[in-house]
DNA sequence: CTTGACCTTGCCCCTGGGGGAAGGCCCATT
DNA sequence: AATGGGCCTTCCCCCAGGGGCAAGGTCAAG
């Protein structure tokens, strides 16, 4: 099958399934005589995995190796947990990063009374020194 | 001053400081007879504005309202508050997002035995059509 | 006068693709 | 047989926010 229907039936974008292989996490497609990419049953199994793999939010490279411990029969559970487990711990990074973000803007936000006057608690508190 | 001394007391990397002059998210510093960016007092407060209000996340674009904002004495304290709930509801979009992530991922890490055999929930999790 | 610390511009790199241009291919309809 | 539109191809520019490095200019102290 082209491009487009592996693009439909994985859900991963036509531009995402090239840029996938120019960055070599997918093996390059074959070809028709026309110069088309060319897919298999096989080729959207793969897509697939990656599309949920990145909804997870793993990086590309994390990607590549739960694709490479996928196919590799002599895998160990342990490594693919540690990979796992590494995201994971960037995942409540970035949920602590946001949220420490969200507790000092709250309160600004709220003590801002939102009227037509200038004074504001927001730019009060951009411009104070700490 | 130069801009070594500028970035120090202001917290905003040198490369930052030409960036953000490119990006014309700050005026074109004035320069000595040598050809060094010069920088007053001011633009230090400016610079530690910018610096506090990309901790808390606002974008480049963002930011330069925030600033064209603070500078504007007929501003509204509402035309702040509006911005700054928006910003507000694009972290807390991200966090909901992160945690989605989260407690999908948690379930299949902890189901995932971690031991020397391939069989692994993350990969099935990842691998089966759902 | 030399040395080292600072400054300058400029270029390529990163993430993960989106958007769109210019041109080639294929199928169905007229 | 021709044509139209819907695919496909490669190529390049764009986003944030700089990092890193190169080649060279400047300045102050010893």
């Amino acid at each position: 099958m082209k491009i487009g229907e592996a693009s439909d039936q994985s859900g991963v974008s036509r531009k995402a399934i090239r840029y996938y292989e120019s960055v070599k996490l997918i093996e390059a497609a074959g070809r028709t005589t026309a110069g088309y990419r060319d897919y298999s049953e096989k080729d959207v199994e793969i897509l697939k995995f990656i599309s949920r793999a990145r909804g997870l939010g793993f990086s590309i490279p994390e990607v590549s190796a739960l694709v490479d411990l996928w196919k590799d029969q002599n895998r160990t559970s342990a490594q693919v947990k540690e990979l796992a487990m590494a995201h994971l711990q960037q995942i409540e990074n970035k949920i602590a990063e946001l949220q420490a973000m969200r507790d000092s803007l709250l309160p600004l936000v709220d003590r801002c009374p939102g009227d037509n006057n200038p004074d504001c608690a927001i730019l009060n508190g951009l411009a104070q020194r700490k």
